[in-house]
DNA sequence: CCAAGAATCAAATGACTGTTCGATTATAGG
DNA sequence: CCTATAATCGAACAGTCATTTGATTCTTGG
């Protein structure tokens, strides 16, 4: 190996939060290889070394998102709480991660589409780029939808449990995680309440929609 | 006047519309002039007849829709319901408007950045028109907190009626909201709930919620 | 100290996009 | 039937951006 020095050098890690910065920011379109470069005092050239480019470097951010907060969810799916209790500590998780790192909580809601659009369509020479991306992306979506249903079956068991009173889960869950998602757009570090502060309100909030 | 033919011509709503839709597929920065044009049978140049630029554009989408929204919200707020049932009926409007065009919907959540990220920085020579789209854009930011504040009235007034339990109605209605709006995103007409299904489930989901 | 590869950059490329301009076509009112 | 003007288009412009290429500068294992 080579070149690892103290401070000119970055490593991809540093590279991936500079970019969800700057896609925060920016958004997808508007982000351009030189402002992300920017950021760690490189230059867009650079950012080929690390990464193929400007699609996978985008799902990059979203998929270390992702796993980061499913991480959490799944340590206190496995644990022996009540399903009102697991619920809670997992609202409380994700509105946390949200608050925490809004940059990554806002491209997993803003960046989504633009992982869509990506050129599946035509010209583009590379086939081999293009499939690899294709199907880290459609995995990347099927981990999305199994975030949502560790969501999804906390509140169908609490409901079978009679923890719950009975709601169509699905459309409650969705609500759900759109009141989360919601946070990363308008909460501002140093405001009126915490993040855990928010967290908590959630919490009361989702407790009482659900209580019998 | 002159020209306004049966099949060719279109009209600044026509234009809206279809604007409307291809945002929502793509997103603003993907989204090209070529792009709506080609929706509505015109050519990129044929738009600057009827919008001064992109940027215009957009503002008048979301303008719109944000007008069509608060005009129903604010007939709800000028009745003598109580506050739940005010509650409930806002709500329902709010989804049922979102359910009945996701394409103003989504516009309404995810193109708002993109409004932010508006050339205010320099060198485009057109003083006048940057003056002008800040000053509408700033409007419509203050509109957006009107809609907000219609919600977070209620609630409050709920509270204080004793209708509802006291919940911070700020944080609630951001959560409120966040849940509505993000129906945009995954709503498909022709799914398993119609658009009114799912307003009922919010709407109980919220009265609950906020239950006493 | 050397050699191999890692990390970086400057410059060039090619493609795409918003926007302007001048010309053209169609329409409504007189 | 004219004419002013609304609506449209083709072509060209200027700018931006992702990406490639080839060279250069470190850094480290041997």
């Amino acid at each position: 190996m080579a070149r690892k020095p103290a401070d000119q050098s970055v490593d991809r890690e540093d590279i991936l939060w500079a970019a969800a910065e700057v896609l925060h920011r920016n958004g997808y379109e508007a982000t351009t290889m030189k402002d992300i470069a920017a950021q760690v005092n490189l230059t867009a050239a650079s950012l080929y070394h690390h990464f193929k480019n400007k699609d996978f470097l985008l799902l990059n951010v979203l998929e270390v998102g992702l796993d980061l907060t499913i991480d959490k969810l799944e340590r206190i799916d496995a644990s022996k709480l009540s399903c009102a209790e697991k619920l809670s500590a997992m609202i409380r998780s994700h509105v946390v991660s949200v608050t925490g790192n809004v940059a990554v909580g806002a491209a997993m809601v803003f960046e989504i589409r633009a992982l869509l659009n990506v050129s599946v369509g035509a010209k583009n020479s590379d086939e081999s780029f293009t499939r690899e991306f294709v199907a880290r992306r459609n995995q990347f979506f099927a981990r999305r939808d199994y975030f949502e249903g560790l969501f999804r079956n906390i509140v169908r068991a609490g409901i079978e449990a009679g923890e719950f009173r009975e709601v169509d889960a699905a459309i409650v869950t969705k609500a759900m995680l759109g009141a989360h998602n919601w946070v990363g757009v308008w909460f501002k570090e140093g405001g009126r309440l915490s993040g855990e502060a928010v967290a908590d309100v959630m919490v009361d909030t989702w407790l009482a929609a659900l209580g019998r």
